[in-house]
DNA sequence: CCGCGGGCCTGAGAGC
DNA sequence: TGCTCTCAGGCCCGCG
């Protein structure tokens, strides 16, 4: 499911009731998801308040009151919903609040301003850990992340350095997390459209000689940047298992230019082309091969 | 170092 | 209705 929109969507959900306010009680309704819990992720959960709730390429990151971090990743298929924010959490609620569990509902935080969040993963890709704040970066998860595309920090000398010399294609260079944080197929597919540049191309075809951008490079950049901002707007894409942490549907899959719209026509401008769905790297590509060269 | 394929899981949808 | 097969938004690992 979820790349850079829905994730940034999923956080500025969780925010207003997590942020200020302190974990008085974490459910673990299973041992492991994608992996094991943390030793004790209960013990150093309960009793911390959530200091600020931010994002990094497709993690989670909550800054707890004890000087840890809880990263959350949500793999393919996971979720957050406030199931309940009004009013204070007393045992007679938390009963009411449970019958609306549901079964891949696997962490429960009860938050000391009434809030209650649920953690949902079917596919349990998803995953948690805990990190002292300072070796943050220095994760092994972390510290080879690319830079953050929104950033004023990712512009196209950079991009273009960092593809210059790649062999591999366009699409792969762009879904990999250490060349650029938080896209995913979709965000790729719909960048390369947008940019006018076929999935298949080199990555180094948008640098010269010397790792300097040229035209290819800022249009890319350019068009990241867009479908990334216009995901978000629209509050992300919802495919099957995306949702607002109000439960609320996303709605820039409606925008989707190629993505899983193969036989259709290009929406360029002008183009006469047809969508085509090929596989680079046992994922689905959607491009036009009329207007992406 | 790099690229590729397999694997982790469950569920939805298509085809028979 | 129900079975089987394929595929899905991510990412790690081992292989050559």
């Amino acid at each position: 499911m979820p790349e850079l929109p829905e994730v940034e969507t999923v956080r500025r959900g969780l925010a207003p009731v997590m942020e200020g306010a302190r974990l008085t009680k974490v459910e673990m309704r299973r041992a492991d998801l994608r992996f094991p819990f943390p030793k004790d992720f209960v013990r150093r959960l309960e009793g911390k308040t959530v200091t600020g709730l931010g994002r990094r390429a497709k993690y989670l990151l909550a800054d707890l009151s004890s000087g840890e971090v809880l990263m959350m990743h949500l793999g393919m298929s996971g979720s957050f919903r406030v199931l309940h924010d009004k009013g204070e959490a007393t045992p007679g609620k938390y009963h009411h609040e449970r019958s609306k569990l549901s079964a891949h509902d696997h962490v429960v935080f009860h938050m000391s301003n009434g809030a209650v969040i649920t953690f949902n993963d079917p596919r349990r890709f998803g995953y948690m850990k805990l990190v002292r704040r300072a070796e943050l970066d220095a994760h092994p998860l972390m510290k080879a992340i690319g830079p953050e595309p929104l950033g004023n920090a990712f512009d196209a000398a950079m991009l273009a350095s960092t593809c210059a010399g790649k062999k591999t294609s366009l699409k792969a260079a762009l879904s990999d997390q250490k060349v650029v944080a938080g896209l995913g197929n979709i965000y790729v597919c719909e960048a390369l459209h947008r940019a006018h540049l076929s999935p298949k191309r080199r990555a180094s075809t948008i640098a010269d000689r010397a790792g300097k951008p040229n035209e290819r490079a800022q249009a890319l950049v350019d068009a990241i940047k867009a479908v990334l901002n216009d995901a978000i707007k629209a509050g992300g894409s919802s495919l099957r298992d995306h949702r607002r942490t109000d439960g609320e549907l996303g709605n820039f899959q409606h925008n989707f230019r190629v993505y899983d719209r193969a036989g259709t026509p290009c929406p360029t401008p002008g183009c006469n082309g047809t969508i085509k769905r090929i596989v680079q790297g046992a994922r689905s590509t959607f491009f036009c091969p009329v207007c992406q060269k």
